[in-house]
DNA sequence: GTACGTTCATTTTTT
DNA sequence: ATGAACGTAC
């Protein structure tokens, strides 16, 4: 076997390749070549008569895992890589040992993986059987309180024990009611898959001999984000081996709101004794310039990782560009125009660029401006196709068909298409299920026949509706038994009259009929690995992969990704956009020290993707719900130095005031703002593009005037910032 | 009881 | 933009 990828390594790398006996710590700044370690050293294995399938590669993310597999696939020159579970992130390698095992377990194997809608749908359902208000136990925070308690391997019971306040005794009440449903619905969340994972290998002591034996070597990648349960079946899966070789950098932790757990790195010394540590700090992607900068932006956080990152390139590289704009149309054009400009200019492919933002919702004006174009481009996560409405009602039918059990589907399409089921029904329904501990759709047959029984009641309309429903659910099910998955998607459609309803009531439908036919052709083309079991593993990575869209790799495009989806990855120009106090760091972080570290990281991580060109765009003002926000500079722009930036930098007018006099965690204020006149409404004035224009209105906001201006000809009415509009009276 | 229009409040990151 | 909550018409 011709095996390349163990070539151009340097003394470092190699020596963490070849280190086999025991385990390994990888310490490794960005871009030194962590994932390509762990497939070289995989390789190497391989060569070492390690067969594959010995060897177990997990990663956080989907993209790590994908990227992995694709390198693994090119450094061994043949495919069954592609399928092997055996590499992949820690939830769907447990997945499917849970899905192997499910006879030691009391769960059937085609259970389902509860995303968080469906488990913000049960949340919301407890709330309203116990009676809880959802403006105090806020579904999300109940999540989140949930989450950390499973991470911690906690059980709903120790849960229940350690409770001091009201408070925390409903929300112990909403968890066990919570469990109780997904169980009933044979159902499992996110965390239940690492913790059944766990428990499973830990009180079967034959199972996990027998994955030690299978699993000779384990890997992990982005080991700084993992948590504690992930940290444990990870000892458990090295346990007789000890070949356990984990890769991770403390600066790029920016998980922690999911339960990482940093001490994870720092525990591995001690539960490892023999651990081989290797320090990574070359750094072979970036140019001089953005390791400075990233530099600069880290080692303001007082929890930093002591250690000089040096790059391995010769040359400082491109300066670091700012982009400043009005608003987030205006950033999108002016990056589209930037980007246009590169093409044409350099080398650099569209594939070379990707546009990173904080949160899903900026994505919104690139991918408008960006249509508009006509510059091709891959969304990354957003609003993601499964996420789609007419996707998850559909995705739910097939659901409910497979497993009448699970309510959050039943509940999501008893009334969609409206099909005379009103909410005093389905409250009755919910109501009946909760006190008779029967299914939703159980609940209904029984509230819907045999009315005698309960103290509940319906009037003839609705249990007439709800059998009617349930005669359609009837004749799907058959259906499901004797044809193929598109053929049911066909008759979902066809018995529900779900094109009707979707072109009547729902906005762009032409839109949302495309994404339904993309969704069978999806479907249709999916790659089981077991065919006749196809539409459970369908459904599996629905839940677990949710990540069609960046599978497109055929066709030239950029890419936009929000800075946690992009760890891991690099692109020669990256534009980082929203660098706005509020945007990025977050205003939700604003209180919190760590959380305002972890957003310093999380631009850390966004820096350091870069290898040739780096944009770092602001606006002035942006628009929300409706609403439209004045927006100060990043706090974190202050700390890039000046030499490394061109174009106008937020340090350059206070050049010579001292930069202690500026309050890192307070109120910041807009530096950039001109000294200007007097501007009020109904004054001519002129606009360097538009023209000619009377004021129509002339609001002063934090640091600035809001003008409305109403321009000659067909130009129509504008909204500007006067400091940055170039408007002149006249 | 249901459908449908209006109003009001919401406001991160992901497996 | 989206969903819950409320009011109104059938």
């Amino acid at each position: 076997m011709q095996i390349n990828a163990l070539n151009n390594l340097n003394e470092n790398q190699n020596k963490a390749v070849k280190h086999i006996d025991g385990p390994a710590l990888i310490i490794a700044g960005p871009g030194s070549g962590k994932t390509r370690v762990i497939t070289s050293r995989i390789a190497w294995l391989v060569q070492n008569n390690i067969s594959i399938h010995q060897i177990a590669a997990l990663t956080f993310t989907n993209k790590a895992a994908s990227e992995m597999k694709e390198r693994i696939f090119k450094i061994l020159d043949s495919n069954p890589v592609k399928y092997l579970p055996n590499i992949g992130t820690f939830h769907s390698f447990c997945a499917y040992l849970l899905r192997e095992n499910s006879e030691l377990l009391a769960v059937d194997k085609n259970f389902l993986i509860y995303d968080n809608y469906d488990q913000i749908s049960v949340i919301k359902r407890v709330l309203n059987d116990l009676n809880l208000d959802v403006k105090i136990y806020k579904p999300q925070m109940i999540l989140g309180l949930i989450s950390k308690s499973k991470s911690q391997l906690e059980t709903v019971e120790e849960f229940g024990k350690n409770i001091s306040t009201a408070f925390n005794k409903n929300v112990y009440e909403i968890y066990k009611n919570y469990q109780e449903k997904l169980t009933q619905s044979n159902a499992m969340d996110f965390d239940d898959l690492l913790v059944n994972a766990y428990f499973l290998l830990k009180t079967n002591i034959n199972l996990l001999l027998s994955y030690n034996e299978k699993y000779k070597y384990l890997m992990i990648d982005e080991f700084q984000d993992t948590n504690f349960v992930q940290y444990k079946i990870a000892r458990l899966l090295s346990n007789e081996h000890k070949n356990i070789f984990v890769v991770g950098d403390p600066d790029q932790s920016i998980y922690s709101w999911r339960n990482a757990d940093i001490t994870n790195i720092l525990n591995f010394k001690t539960d490892y004794p023999n651990t081989n540590v290797i320090y990574l700090n070359q750094n072979y992607r970036s140019s001089q310039n953005i390791i400075d900068a990233s530099q600069s932006v880290i080692s303001e956080n007082q929890n930093k990782y002591d250690r000089k990152i040096f790059s391995a390139q010769n040359s400082e590289g491109n300066l670091i560009v700012t982009v400043e704009s009005y608003d987030e149309i205006e950033e999108a054009e002016k990056i589209a125009g930037e980007v246009n400009k590169i093409i044409k200019s350099t080398q650099t492919k569209l594939s070379d660029i990707a546009v990173m933002y904080r949160t899903n919702a900026q994505s919104r004006a690139f991918e408008q401006v960006f249509s508009l174009n006509q510059i091709p481009f891959q969304l990354v996560g957003g609003t993601r196709f499964y996420q789609r409405q007419e996707i998850k009602d559909l995705l739910a039918y097939i659901r409910l068909v497979l497993n009448l059990n699970d309510d959050s589907s039943f509940l999501r399409i008893i009334n969609t298409p409206t099909r005379g089921i009103g909410k005093s029904t389905v409250d009755k329904i919910t109501q009946n299920a909760y006190m008779n501990s029967l299914s939703c759709l159980e609940s209904a047959k029984s509230l819907a026949n045999d009315q005698s029984n309960n103290e509940i009641n319906l009037s003839t309309g609705p249990s007439k509706n709800i059998n009617m429903f349930l005669d359609i659910l009837n004749n799907l099910q058959i259906k499901s038994e004797n044809s193929e998955i598109d053929e049911l998607i066909a008759e979902i459609i066809e018995t529900t009259k779900y094109r009707d309803y979707l072109i009547s009531n729902l906005s762009n439908p032409e839109e949302r009929l495309e994404n339904i036919e993309e969704l069978i052709s999806s479907i249709t083309n999916f790659d089981a690995i077991d065919p006749k079991n196809k539409i459970n593993e369908f459904l599996e990575s629905v839940s677990l992969i949710n990540d069609v869209d960046s599978i497109q790799d055929d066709t030239e495009r950029l890419t936009l990704i929000t800075l946690h989806q992009s760890k891991g990855l690099e692109y020669d120009t990256v534009f980082l956009t929203g660098l706005e106090d509020g945007t990025l760091p977050h205003i939700l972080s604003f209180d919190n020290e760590m959380e305002m570290e972890e957003e310093r990281r999380l631009l850390y991580v966004g820096i350091t993707r870069a290898k040739q060109r780096l944009y770092l765009s602001r606006v002035f003002k942006r628009g929300g719900w409706g609403k439209s926000e004045v927006k100060s500079p990043s706090r974190f722009l202050y700390d890039i130095p000046d030499s490394l930036v061109v174009g106008h930098n937020v340090n350059k007018p206070d050049k010579n005031s001292p930069k202690s006099s500026f309050k890192r965690y307070s109120n910041i204020k807009n530096t950039d703002v001109k000294k200007k006149p007097e501007i009020n409404a109904g004054e001519k004035v002129k606009h360097p593009t538009y023209g000619e224009g009377i004021v129509i209105s002339a609001v002063n906001s934090t640091d600035d005037i809001e003008l409305t201006i109403a321009f000659d000809q067909n130009k129509g009415i504008k909204k500007f910032l006067y400091s940055m509009s170039g408007i002149i009276k006249i």
